[in-house]
Order: C-alpha cells, then sequence, then structure tokens
DNA sequence: TCCCTCACG
DNA sequence: ACGTACGTGAGGGAC
C-alpha cells in the first residue's frame, strides 16, 4: 500500500493507493464501514476532458470520506477495476463535485451507467451553484472545487489542478499531455487525487447547513439533479456529424478566408485579425473612424466595417457609397477563419470513432441558471443559413424537430409581475405585440407600429433605455419615448414588480429569488437588471420542466439539445409527426394564469434543413 | 490574461 | 438624482 499523509483543516487525513490484492480487501472493509457512516465522495482521473474522444483512458476512481481517501489505479489491470466496479455498483450515496463528468467517464469506460449512478448521487457543484451561480470573474467564490474548499473547508486547500500543472512541467509534460502521462506512481498526483474527495466529503454537509439556512427548497436541488442526468444523457447520444461535408466545408471555408486575407494584403493589411492594421489601413484610405471602443482603441468592427463597404449587416448591397474592397475584404476572410477554426475544424477534433460530437450541456451555468453548450458550442451556431449546423445530422432514418416556446420571456414577464391585460392578450392567443400596437393606435397599428412596441417590450425584459430600444429598432428616440410612455400606461403593473423586486433585493442582501426558489445575486450599480434576471431565470426553468415532461413522455432518447426557448430532437421519419405534437404537449402548460405555449418545426435530416433547403 | 470581436437566445 | 439592454462560448492579438 503507498499511504500519504495531509492535513485538512486542522485534522491529519489518510490518503491510500492500494497495490496488491491484500490493498483492495483493505479497500473493501473500509467502504463496508464507511457507507454505513454516511455518502461516499467519489471522483475519477482521466486522461483529460474530452471523454468520447479515441484512445481516452480512465485512470484511477477515487472513494473517500472526510478523513480517508482510496486511490483505485483503474488502469493498473482487472483486479483493480473489479474492486473498484463492485464499489461503484453498490454504494447507495455518492458525493460527486460537477458530477455530469464523471457520470459520462464511469458510463462510458467503467461499464457503469448513468442510469444506475445518477440517481444515487448529490452533485456538490450544484449545490454551491445553487447558493451563489457568481463566477469569481463577478464577485462570487464560484463553482470549482478548490475556491469552494477554500473558502467553506480549509483556506490552506491546495489547487490540486494548477499546482499539478507545475509538477507536469517538472516531468517535461505539459497541460495537454500531462493527465494521460503522469505516473500513478507520482505522490502528489495521487495525494491530490485523493484529497479531492476528502474536500467534496467535507463540502457537501457545510452546502446543505447553508441552503437550509438560506431556504432554498430540497425540491429545487432535486429539481436541478434530474436536470443535469437528462443534460448528461443528450451529451451520451451525441449528434451525428456529416464528415464528408464538413471536410469539404473546412477546405471551402480556407480557400475563401486565404483569398480575401490576399486582397486585404494589397490594401497593407498583413493580418485580419488584428484591429490596429485594420484601422491604421482604412484611415490611410481616406476614410474616417470616430467610432472608439470601450478602452479608446479605434473600433473596427464588422458593424463599422460593413457601412465602409456599404453592406448590411446582413450582408445586402445598400447602394449607399462606393463600397470600401478593403472592408470588405475583411469581414470576408476573418468570418470564413472563424466558421472554420470555430466550428468545422472543432466538429472533427471532438468527434468520436463512430463519427458523433457529444456537446458538454451545463445544465445550470448562467447566473439566471441558464444552461450552456461547450466543445462544441452548438448554442450558437450561426443561424442566418443553413451552412454550419447542415453538418449536424439527425440519427440514422431519423428527421431534426424542432420546438419552440413562442414569446416565452414575454408570456414569463406578463406571469411574474402580473400584467392584467398584457395576461389577457395571450390568453385571447394573440400575438402580443400586435396586441400592444393595437391597445394603442387601433385598428390602425401598423406593421412599423409593433416592431416600436415590440422594441418597447423586449426592453422591459433586458431593462433597456430608450436610446438603446430607438437604436435596435431604427425607430427615432422620440418615437421611442412616446411608446415606452404607452407601454407603461398599460402595462402598470411591470414598472411595479421592478420597484417590489429591487426593494426585496435590498433588503436581503442584493439577492433576487425567482419564481422556483433560484438565488439570483443582482449587482449593485445595475440593480435594474433584477428583471431580466427574474424572466430569464424563470424562462430557463420553463424549458426545464419541458426537458421533464419530455422524459415523462417516454422521449429522452429523442433530445438532442436545449437551446434557451427551444428543444432539438432527432425522431424516426414516419414518426416525426407525433413525436412533434407530443414535444409541443410537454411544452404547454399554465405560468401564473399566462399559457406557456410552444410550435413544433418538422425537418429532414440535417439540422440546417430547418434553415433553409432540405438536404 | 485582458481585450476585442462575433456567433447564439 | 438619474439612467443603464440581459445571458453565454470561442478565437486571436497584444502584452
Amino acid at each position: 500500500m503507498e499511504t500519504y499523509r495531509h492535513d485538512v483543516a486542522g485534522d491529519p487525513v489518510t490518503v491510500h493507493v492500494p497495490q496488491t490484492r491484500a490493498d483492495l480487501d483493505a479497500f473493501r472493509a473500509w467502504l463496508t464501514e464507511a457507507e454505513r457512516r454516511g455518502p461516499i465522495a467519489l471522483d475519477t482521473e482521466t486522461t483529460g476532458l474530452d471523454v468520447y474522444s479515441p484512445g481516452y483512458r480512465l485512470r484511477t476512481v477515487q472513494f473517500g470520506d472526510a478523513f480517508t481517501a482510496w486511490v483505485i489505479p483503474w488502469e493498473r489491470g482487472p483486479a483493480f477495476q473489479s474492486a473498484a466496479r463492485a464499489a461503484l455498483r453498490r454504494v447507495p450515496r455518492f458525493l460527486i463535485h460537477n458530477a455530469p463528468f464523471d457520470w459520462a467517464v464511469l458510463d462510458a469506460h467503467a461499464g457503469v451507467p448513468l442510469e444506475s449512478l445518477a440517481p444515487r448521487t448529490t452533485d456538490t457543484r450544484l449545490k454551491a451553484g445553487l447558493l451563489d451561480p457568481r463566477q469569481p470573474q463577478e464577485g462570487g467564490i464560484g463553482t470549482g472545487l478548490k475556491p469552494l474548499s477554500a473558502y467553506w473547508v480549509d483556506p490552506s486547500a491546495p489547487d490540486t489542478q494548477g499546482d499539478l500543472t507545475q509538477v507536469f512541467r517538472s516531468l517535461g509534460l505539459t497541460k495537454a499531455t500531462g493527465w494521460a502521462a503522469i505516473p500513478l506512481s507520482n505522490a502528489i498526483f495521487a495525494l491530490y487525487a485523493g484529497l479531492d474527495v476528502i474536500y467534496t466529503a467535507r463540502l457537501d454537509p457545510v452546502l446543505t447547513r447553508e441552503l437550509d439556512r438560506l431556504g432554498v427548497r430540497p425540491t429545487l436541488v432535486q429539481y436541478e439533479h434530474e436536470l443535469a442526468r437528462i443534460c448528461t444523457t443528450m451529451q451520451r447520444a451525441g449528434m451525428v456529424l456529416d464528415q464528408d461535408y464538413v471536410r469539404e466545408l473546412s477546405a471551402s471555408l480556407t480557400d475563401e478566408e486565404h483569398h480575401f486575407a490576399d486582397v486585404a494584403r494589397r490594401y497593407g493589411v498583413e493580418n485580419v485579425n488584428a484591429p490596429r492594421q485594420i484601422a491604421e489601413a482604412l484611415t490611410g484610405m481616406g476614410e474616417h473612424l470616430g467610432e472608439r471602443t470601450a478602452s479608446g482603441a479605434v473600433k473596427v468592427d464588422k458593424a463599422v466595417l460593413s457601412a465602409l463597404a456599404d453592406l448590411s449587416l446582413q450582408g445586402e448591397r445598400l447602394h449607399l457609397r462606393t463600397p470600401n474592397p478593403l472592408a470588405e475584404a475583411v469581414i470576408r476572410s476573418k468570418r470564413a477563419g472563424k466558421w472554420r477554426s470555430a466550428y468545422a475544424d472543432t466538429f472533427l477534433e471532438v468527434m468520436d470513432a463512430q463519427g458523433r460530437v457529444h456537446p458538454f450541456i451545463n445544465s445550470m451555468q448562467a447566473r439566471t441558471g441558464r444552461m450552456s453548450v461547450t466543445r462544441p458550442a452548438l448554442q450558437t451556431l450561426p443561424s442566418s443559413d443553413q451552412m454550419i449546423r447542415r453538418a449536424l445530422l439527425a440519427d440514422p432514418g431519423h428527421v431534426m424537430i424542432s420546438v419552440d416556446f413562442s414569446a416565452i420571456e414575454m408570456r414569463v414577464l406578463a406571469g411574474l409581475a402580473g400584467v392584467a391585460r398584457m395576461k389577457e392578450g395571450f390568453l385571447r392567443g394573440e400575438d402580443i405585440h400586435w396586441f400592444t400596437a393595437r391597445l394603442v393606435k387601433g385598428d390602425g397599428a401598423t406593421e412599423k407600429d409593433r416592431k416600436v412596441f415590440k422594441g418597447a417590450g423586449f426592453s422591459k425584459v433586458y431593462g433597456g433605455g430608450v436610446r438603446t430600444a430607438a437604436r435596435q429598432t431604427g425607430a427615432s428616440e422620440e418615437a421611442m419615448r412616446r411608446a415606452f410612455a404607452e407601454y407603461d400606461r398599460l402595462y402598470p403593473e411591470i414598472k411595479r414588480a421592478s420597484a417590489r423586486w429591487q426593494r426585496e433585493a435590498f433588503e436581503s442582501g442584493m439577492v433576487t429569488v425567482s419564481a422556483t426558489g433560484r438565488r439570483l445575486p443582482l449587482d449593485r450599480d445595475r440593480t435594474y437588471a433584477v428583471v431580466n434576471y427574474q424572466c430569464q431565470s424563470a424562462a430557463r426553468d420553463c424549458l426545464g420542466q419541458a426537458l421533464l415532461n419530455i422524459e415523462d413522455a417516454g422521449l429522452l432518447d429523442m433530445l438532442k439539445l436545449p437551446i434557451h426557448d427551444e428543444a432539438l430532437l432527432s425522431a424516426p421519419r414516419e414518426e416525426a409527426q407525433d413525436v412533434a405534437r407530443a414535444v409541443e404537449k410537454a411544452m404547454t402548460f399554465d405560468l401564473f394564469g399566462v399559457p406557456i405555449v410552444a410550435e413544433a418545426e418538422i425537418g429532414g435530416r440535417s439540422w440546417g434543413s430547418l434553415y433553409g433547403a432540405d438536404y
């Protein structure tokens, strides 16, 4: 047995690394005692983060309580694996920090299904996020094990991940190669692997106590665990990549990038991604660049360049001036380069041996609880045309179905703020912006009026002002000022709710509590954001409820992605109509007297087919 | 690591 | 006192 000793919050703790069969017997004996006393903390060390990439390996599985950790060297062979697997299958309660990662690892590489592990798991990261969802950059503790341990357990908790980077360097390894190559016998690696479970074990009771103290309901904690499981199920299924298409796409984008970079070079711009060079060259061509960035640099973003190129933001010719050829070349080269590297090449890089991509879905990422998707960031693929989304396919024999909530944030606002006349509009099944426009302008209301009141409505949801709303809609500031006044007259409850939410936040440590009991910290200098936080968060929980309803309808296996106000599914072609109707039903419910409704669109095999012609 | 830019809801 | 568009992930340059 290799044994390491350490001090955690003044207590001596022990980390064991079994080497022999007798050592494994000692582990089993400890586990039998420990699982009787309470939940067992669990963690894994692996070769990296891309769980589904070819060659990925599980290296160790760690079990522990507040005083003792066992680092089981999975990769050392069958005896170690069966001891770990038996423990994984038997222990009634596990504590995991960031459970979706370990669920995915153990499901894919240890033969312990997500369906078995998830119901036995408490995720300390989810609990910490419900206490305070802010990242360190936003003034929060963050949801990493290290900062949480340092805050709640022991201020001298080591940065186990960061310190290991140093160890990797001393061994001639890097952050990228270290996790796969470091010997299991490395003392710091083994000690830190063990300490992580000890910290997790100590974190959980503190977080439970704090959640209880602040009145966060256990049902909310449970709900988040269900959503995390559903999102990990989607990640495991992944999406089929059209590899031939992506390879051709990557090549053609490379051509476009280079062609327009050559054009830019003729005007003296060596690098189209260097704003300073572009500003200099354009100024040299006699262009006047008036706009500045926040830090005072000359602004040369797409809006500035498009105007010079005589193009709208959508790329249509405006016929307002002589197009500046450099501006157009920069726009096109940059766009092609970004689409290639961020999308096409990333798809190929992260796909598994079967040609599927498995995006990581963080079920509770944003301050408002909104979900995020990374590697690849499938929530932010270009939607202006189907070029990128065309690369992702429904399962074999399936078609893509997208089901969107209709005007979810406006409905949520009407419900949360109790906006009587707005509720009335929704109950009548009307388009809310037409409804508003007609309340003000009567039957003579025009498309333009609708646009102005839509802008006013968005401003309410985002906490925006007259000037921004005018800029966004293209209306004059005077017209927008009148629209705001009409809005406040028709729907006075919104201002009242905003004032109430801000007052309540001031009285409770700058935290506004959402309709589902979620704690949403407000920034002291922008309390107006409270309306947005309430709306965005409640809308997120509508999507969360929809995902639970979709699972209850037996359609979890068809789910592909959550996209804020949309569920994306892949369904057998001949069942598509039935599935679409069932998902619409799962996304239809009442929220404080406001009907929440959704509309399905059935596409073809590719996701892109929902954004243009079918393929 | 920060800043700028740009993709989405 | 007044007014403030919200939330993300990612690439690439400059330091």
